[in-house]
DNA sequence: GTTTTGACGTAGC
DNA sequence: CGCTACGCCAAAA
């Protein structure tokens, strides 16, 4: 163990669990990996899950806000993904999030 | 080994 | 209500 990839793998499987229509928040993930402090080190993890088996798109911040958006190809790809599973996105951010949002501690 | 950066978060102004 | 600044952690250069 002790690979770096471990980190990452973590945050692949905790993304890659995300239920059909939910989302979730960087600081949530990490902090189920341990400290939300590294809310960042997601995005950052997320960012070389592109190309990956990991829905990213259902990954928002804090504010249910679609800041990764910037980073799919397109500019309304993520929100798309997003409608598509039934998650309604106005002005880039996710409506309801709060009754969207899925925490990986309940479940996980 | 040091420096920069980044898909965040919170606090302060 | 909007922007700035700082913190925190990990990876890449």
């Amino acid at each position: 163990m002790s690979k770096s990839e471990d980190f990452f793998a973590r945050v692949y499987e905790v993304v890659h669990q995300i239920p059909h229509g939910r989302v979730t928040s960087y600081g949530a993930i990490a902090a189920y990996l341990g400290s939300k402090k590294s809310s960042r080190i997601v995005g950052y993890a997320l960012n070389a899950a592109a190309g990956t088996d990991v829905p990213a798109h259902r990954v928002v911040n804090r504010n249910g806000l679609l800041t990764g958006k910037h980073h799919f190809p397109g500019s309304t790809m993520m929100a798309d993904l997003l409608q598509s599973e039934g998650v309604s996105i106005k002005d880039d951010q996710v409506v309801d999030f709060k009754s969207l949002f899925w925490d990986p501690r309940i479940n996980l």
